[in-house]
DNA sequence: TATTGTTATACTCTATAACTATA
DNA sequence: TATAGTTATAGAGTATAACAATA
């Protein structure tokens, strides 16, 4: 036996059942996450662009569409919504003036800094009840998680 | 000025980063799950939905709207969708006249079994790819991050 | 009055198609 | 022609507010 069956979704955990199993808790934790945003609040979506520009530096339309895997029209209206609010500008590409380079305003990084903790003081303390060698199990599961995403 | 920040966060068990990494990777996951989504196929809300009618039995909405921690009002919609499409009817309590019970058509429990399987083959292979080791790891993972969604 | 469910409306996020400007 | 970016429009999914029907 791999795996201990979960007891309330009974015949989940069969043979092929890991991808399913992942699938459903990403989702469920995904739209929790989204249950307890604030009216009025950037949306996931917009803060995950600002805080890949605040830790990555200022980079191309293109370029964060490609690594938000979103269509370019669809990055170029997110990113509308970062510039109108004024979290985000756009600065032209000396070198090649097809392009706009997309950074943080000052604005934009303290919110990216700040919301970073802010938004996770719930999902934080539930990870904290956790067990130590529970938390690495997780710590560990993102990683992998994380680089599946991205492959 | 260049990002003082972690260039990779993957230390991760740093002293406020878990719960942020959490919400990444399962942000990422989600945007990538969505993005192999192909046009005119339910969303993963909707699926989730008729996969939950399929393996619990008839609900109603109110208890449908809790169990998905959405308003009634939104759960109300993605009915509406389902039904729409012929794969979920509304069909009277008939203990309380005020009540609707939701139960999927023949066509909603083909289709939530055959979705299952289809939809996550990438995932699967990803998965499959992992050791042993790390796959019982994220197992584990999805049954610790499943009962911190639903608490 | 309280509960159950619905419709009306608006916002976020996504897509495709059609467009402009630059290379 | 090809690339970078934008706007127009549509659909899924979410919310709040206002409403009807039943308890």
């Amino acid at each position: 036996m791999e795996t201990e069956a979960t007891a309330e979704n009974s015949g989940v955990l069969d043979e092929t059942g890991l991808g399913a199993e992942v699938r459903s808790a990403v989702g469920r934790l995904y739209r929790r996450f989204r249950s307890e945003l604030p009216a009025g609040e950037l949306g996931d979506t917009a803060l995950e662009v600002l805080t890949y520009l605040h830790k990555r530096g200022p980079r191309t339309l293109t370029e964060l569409s490609e690594a938000g895997r979103v269509a370019p029209a669809s990055m170029s209206q997110t990113l509308n919504r970062l510039t109108s609010a004024g979290y985000a500008i756009r600065t032209p590409d000396p070198n090649d003036r097809r392009k706009v380079l997309f950074r943080t305003t000052t604005e934009g990084a303290t919110l990216a800094r700040a919301t970073r903790s802010q938004r996770n003081a719930w999902l934080d303390a539930q990870l904290a009840a956790l067990s130590p060698e529970d938390q690495r199990t997780v710590a560990r599961a993102c990683e992998l998680l994380g680089a599946i995403a991205d492959s």
